[in-house]
DNA sequence: ATGAGCTAATGGTCTGATGGTTTGCTACTA
DNA sequence: TAGTAGCAAACCATCAGACCATTAGCTCAT
């Protein structure tokens, strides 16, 4: 990354003699293969030619169709898996299927990278205090009956898990996203989903999960729904304010630990 | 190596005559071994074994090293790039290279996904006001004359591009950009930065860029980086909301197509 | 009916070989 | 002496063909 910082990246430095015509030439890479392959499929998929569920041909009847060999396939396939957008299947009636891209999936992807970024469980709390407080009063605009009722739902629940001690992250976190969810906005759903994700893996890894979330935050998520059921947007918004900052305490006291620091289990 | 990965490694897929405790039994699979390979180096990097910038051993040492195929390390290797944690040089000298993670790379994945889900461009400038409108008293708070003066210079640039008629979104995106960066946390600035992917992307293809961000635009900008240096919240969030919500009235005249319809040049 | 066994489809992996690209050195030339 | 052309080595990219493991569906005897 570093080591060749310094080196000639312009076409334009060696043999002074010919030199006005150097920007005529573009460069000729083609890239690699399975990477023309990797964009086909993407485009496939994005043009809605391929959707979620479809199955791709067998491996070896792509090899045919792009006229390579299976090696290049299947690394375009690992790169797409990657990227999650197919989920590979063996045994017979095997092969790639195209998924359905969930935000879960995204913030995997997002929770990997984070742990190996300079980014703070600070950071994401306060990132999830600016996104969760400014979509409230959308949520208490848009919210239908079958939202709250939802959301009544999953805070009965919580509050008996609570009580037989089996009490998780996950059971919070859903609340947060099916708040979201009462936007009507799967952008705003989709980010906020994301962000629990790589939040949930960090706090239960650390095992901080248990105390962070005791009766108190149980007891926030229901007084959240009733604000939210009486239109209330500023009594929403400072029980939100309230529930996030406890949070972001308990992170700070707790040696304000980087995300990577938790993952590592140090 | 594989011989024996297919060898009687659970006990319990015969006899009959046990069945209550099936799930006692956990699935045996051992998976893809290019998979164990990804997350032996994920761990590494996590750990800090790997720092971006070094170079890893070349494809027939990883072979030996793990006593398997290059068909296997090289399937690995394209995860991990795919992946964004290394970069794959060729030739002499070359190899693979552990990557320094940026905010935007990672935003790259989201934005990839975002495109790909029912998301209709309203959505994603509705995610939009909430984000940059709830960072700006943070942004108020914290910008360095270092920020500002990044913020000028964007301006700048922006106003002699569109005399020459050469603005385009990709300068607008960077200058929102800037000012999610003046909080100085990653994970805001990830966000914004994955916000703008798949606008960018989308609207240019449109061809719909080039009328929505015309002088008013850039001028609005100019006012905010006032704002800012006057830390003058209130002034800031009304030229953002403004600026940001002629965006959303653009975008809803114009049929409000969804991010889909858009890539497909529909 | 039920379950055991067969079969074909399909992904997972290995082996060995060839070609292309880049770097660094060397020898030759002006 | 300086510059350049050419060679060699270290890489990755790709291919071709093979074998094994896993799975779904079918058949057939019990």
């Amino acid at each position: 990354m570093e080591g060749d910082a310094g080196m000639p990246v312009g076409p334009s430095d060696r043999t002074p003699s010919v030199r006005n015509n150097a920007d005529l030439f573009s460069p000729v890479s083609v890239g690699r293969i399975s990477e023309v392959i990797v964009e086909q499929m993407r485009l496939l998929i994005r043009e809605g030619k391929l959707v979620p569920g479809d199955r791709l041909p067998s491996e070896r009847s792509l090899c045919e169709r792009f006229g390579v060999s299976r090696v290049t396939v299947r690394e375009a396939l690992r790169v797409l898996e990657a990227g999650g957008l197919v989920e590979i299947r063996v045994g017979a009636r095997g092969g790639a299927f195209v998924t359905q891209p969930s935000s879960e999936r995204i913030g995997e992807g997002l929770a990997q990278l984070m742990t190996l970024t300079a980014m703070t469980a600070s950071d994401v709390t306060e990132a999830r205090m600016v996104f969760e407080l400014g979509i409230l009063p959308l949520v208490v605009e848009r919210a239908t009956e079958d939202d709250i009722a939802d959301l009544r739902v999953l805070v009965e629940q919580g509050l008996s898990a609570l009580e037989s001690g089996s009490y998780t992250m996950a059971m919070s976190a859903a609340f947060h996203v099916r708040v979201a969810s009462s936007t009507h906005n799967p952008a705003i759903e989709m980010l906020v989903h994301s962000f629990h994700g790589p939040m949930l893996m960090s706090l239960q890894q650390a095992q901080v999960a248990a105390p962070l979330m005791g009766p108190r935050g149980a007891h926030e998520h229901f007084e959240l729904v009733e604000a939210i059921e009486q239109r209330d947007v500023e009594r929403a918004r400072a029980i939100m304010t309230r529930h996030l900052q406890r949070t972001a305490d308990r992170l700070a006291e707790d040696r304000d630990p980087s995300l990577a620091d938790l993952g590592s289990g140090q």
